[in-house]
DNA sequence: ATATGTGCAAAGGGTTTGCAGATAT
DNA sequence: ATATCTGCAAACCCTTTGCACATAT
């Protein structure tokens, strides 16, 4: 997790160079986990102080656009995940957190795609209060 | 379809005050649709000229808590639909307009709420092409 | 050497807020 | 009569943009 080798590989692979920026940013998101752009923003200033927001920007919009990355929108904000399996988001009523179930949606996605969409990104955000699990 | 009495009697059941621009807001979405503020905005300024951004958001927000609308984020903007039953939002990446697909999700409602997590909503949302569906 | 990336500050777009005047009950 | 609602303007996020300097190749 976080393999630095296998993140410059990545990055060198999409024609990007390798900045101590971008690898801060994936090791962290390689970890797992959801993250808005303020979050970034406070673990990277751990390791990389002067981290300015317009390239936290940059470098999240830059993986989504490559695929690296998902983003979705919820609580008025962008939220960041490493590209994986569809899966379901949950967001918690009460802790605010973001967690992620594991359920095949490939049922729905079969349905739209029958109906002749060409699906680019599913996204299934339930809002839900977590009690009762950990 | 945007039966005034109807509208008057929901209002009213909520406690709400029966105002111009409540009745007119809901006409527009009881048609169907999905709208974003601004387009809430721009329908509602043929009928009520003056009615203001506030207004809008204050009873769209209002609707939204009593549960007559439901609201999601997509694009950069709160979209804003009648609550019906669950179904799915597909975003055309051509025309940026949004369709309903009506698909059962309960499947998913099911495996999540064994998971002892409580829905309080749902949004399943597509981006994708829709060329080849009208 | 040079194309690309970074950091800063300013601007942009959507949404919320505070408040005085207006309106529904 | 009065609690609620409306409209206006200002404030508040979150995100994008422009640009000079720095850095990876």
């Amino acid at each position: 997790m976080g393999n630095i080798n296998e993140i410059i590989e990545l990055l060198r692979s999409k024609g990007l160079k390798v900045t101590p920026q971008r690898v801060a940013i994936l090791q962290l998101l390689m970890n797992g986990g959801h993250f808005t752009m303020d979050q970034v923003l406070n673990e990277l200033r751990k390791i990389e102080p002067n981290i300015s927001i317009s390239t936290v920007y940059n470098t999240l919009n830059t993986l989504v656009r490559l695929g690296i990355l998902r983003s979705f929108e919820a609580d008025g904000k962008t939220w960041y995940e490493m590209r994986k399996d569809p899966h379901i988001n949950v967001i918690c009523e009460d802790t605010g957190q973001i967690m992620d179930v594991d359920i095949d949606v490939s049922a729905i996605e079969r349905e739209v795609s029958k109906l002749g969409i060409e699906i680019k990104d599913l996204n299934v955000i339930i809002r839900g209060n977590c009690r009762g699990t950990s």
